[in-house]
Order: structure tokens, then C-alpha cells, then sequence
DNA sequence: TATTATACTACTAAAACGGTAGGATTTCAA
DNA sequence: TTGAAATCCTACCGTTTTAGTAGTATAATA
């Protein structure tokens, strides 16, 4: 039940991306070095982030990225999907052309599917700004609703 | 982001318990073959539930396992971070000897706190005897809040 | 055309997952 | 007292995922 690198360091990236919305193309180097990240392993995880067209690339000199949108238009719920491959906390609940035998008279499916709710309810409802805000007031008591 | 087998069979089989809970003692077999887990599996299971006292254990001869409480006293929070090892969503939650040296000025820890909590509140809501009683009554619309 | 950057693909060590296998131990009934 | 029924314990094992590293190709521009 974790977060993988790959959804933790994805966000890292587009929190270090918003930071720096108003400075053109910033290298992957750059981000890699403030957020103590392997760029190599940064290099693998951008290809999804544009799939999902969460960024814009300038390849060539004096390339890199930048968000495509401004920073409140982010939900960390999108992106962690984007990385983690959904948000699911079981198999049943994707759309596979498998569907578990079991799911019709299954009595622990519902508290999978409440599961699945709140966590996705809770991480829409929080937008790359509201990280950046919270950065700026030191007194605000985190997320906890 | 998922939650293993250990934990959906951990909870499956609490939950068959709690429909025998007044059969006397539930040989494993019975479980396995009514839930369709192998029983050696579920065999590496139990002493998980054991130690956290989660139910009784009667060896030998017409042995098995009953619950040590009533279904109302069993959250589905408590089954799973016994079997899972924790409802963490990141590691660096977990209470470990070594902290993460980023921890201090962390933008993302408030989000992952945040998460931990509503994770826990919800399963934490959740108690043995809702599912038994979600199963009677049909029409019942999930744990959706 | 040299330099700086991203893009793509392959590879890999280590850990986690999801079990299987086999024997030891306990209990009780016949 | 012995044998059957049950849990207990520990080792093993194939597959998948994780968390990267490495190397080369491609693009843009000064």
C-alpha cells in the first residue's frame, strides 16, 4: 500500500516546475540536482508525464520542460494516476477484460470501492498552488481536513 | 498503491469467522475451501492475526480458530495494518530509525500525511459487523460516504 | 559543426509477491 | 496407546515489480 518513486518524484518534479513557472525551459539536470534525483531515472518517468500532457519539452540547446498549465489546473490525484497507473487499491477495481468471479456476491468489494473514493476525493482535491501556498505560510497546519 | 493478498485474505477470512462466529471453533480447511484460498497460504496468515491477538486458536483434534472479540470490536483498518505492515502511503511516515533528511522542508509530506488520514479514518470506520450487516441488507449503497 | 539538451531502448540487481512443500507438534477419540 | 485431525514452523521458489544504470540516437542552436 505505498506510493511508488515513481508517482513521489513525479510530483516532486511539477512542484519544482511550478516553482519555476516563470523561467522558460528548465533542464531536467536542474531538477534533478535541487530534488536530489537521478536525472537518468527522471529521463524514464517524463515520457509519462507527457503522455498524460502534464508538460511541454524543448529539446535542443538550452531545452527542457515547463507545465502546460497553470499550477491550479494541477491535481496531485491526476498526476499520481498518470504515474502510478491508477489509484486503485485492488485489482478488482480496474476495467480489465477479467472481471474477478467472485465480485457479484463479494462482501469486501464495497470497502475497496469506499476506499478508492476517499483516496481519490482527497488528492483531487489538492492542486499544485495549494502546495505552493502552503510552502509560503509556515503556520499551516498540513492537509488535515 | 494496492493492497496485497495477505491483507484481502486476512480480512476474507475475519469475515467468514464472524459468519461462524457461533459454529465453535473453524477448522482452516473450511475457510480455504469456502473462500477459495489455499489453505497453506492462509496458514502463513494466521500467526500475523495471532499476534496482534486478532483471534483464538484451538490445536489438535477438532481445532481451529474462532474470533477473541465480538464482529463490532474488529475495525478493518486495525485487520490490515496488522497483515499489511502499516496503511502508509510513503515510507517516511513510518516511525523507523532513520528519517529522511529532506523531511524538515518537505513540500509533499503534508499531502502524504494528509493521505495516511484519511486512508485510516475510513477503514478505521468500518467494523466486522457493517460488512456482516451490508451483506443482509441488499440494497445497501456501499461505504461511500 | 560542436555543444547542449531531450528521446529511446536495453539491461540489471534487489526486493516483494504469491504462493508450494514438508515435517513437527498438539489434541483427542476409539 | 495409537492413529487421525488439526495447527505450527520454516524453508524454498518462480515471477513480477522496483529502482535504478548505461549507451546511443536525435534535435536545436550558437
Amino acid at each position: 500500500m505505498k506510493i511508488s518513486t515513481k508517482g513521489r518524484y513525479a510530483l516532486r518534479m511539477l512542484i519544482d516546475l511550478a516553482e519555476h513557472q516563470n523561467d522558460g525551459f528548465i533542464a531536467l539536470k536542474d531538477i534533478a540536482a535541487r530534488q536530489d534525483i537521478s536525472k537518468k531515472y527522471l529521463e524514464q518517468i517524463v515520457p509519462i508525464l507527457n503522455r498524460a500532457e502534464l508538460l511541454v519539452t524543448n529539446r535542443g540547446f538550452q531545452g527542457g520542460y515547463r507545465l502546460s498549465r497553470p499550477a491550479e489546473k494541477y491535481t496531485v490525484g491526476e498526476i499520481l494516476r498518470a504515474t502510478e497507473g491508477g489509484l486503485s487499491p485492488v485489482g478488482c477495481l480496474e476495467c480489465t477484460t477479467d472481471v474477478c468471479p467472485r465480485a457479484l456476491g463479494c462482501e469486501t468489494l464495497p470497502v475497496w470501492k469506499g476506499l478508492e473514493k476517499v483516496i481519490n476525493d482527497y488528492l483531487d482535491g489538492i492542486t499544485l498552488q495549494d502546495i505552493l501556498d502552503q510552502k509560503t505560510e509556515r503556520d499551516a497546519s498540513d492537509y488535515v481536513i
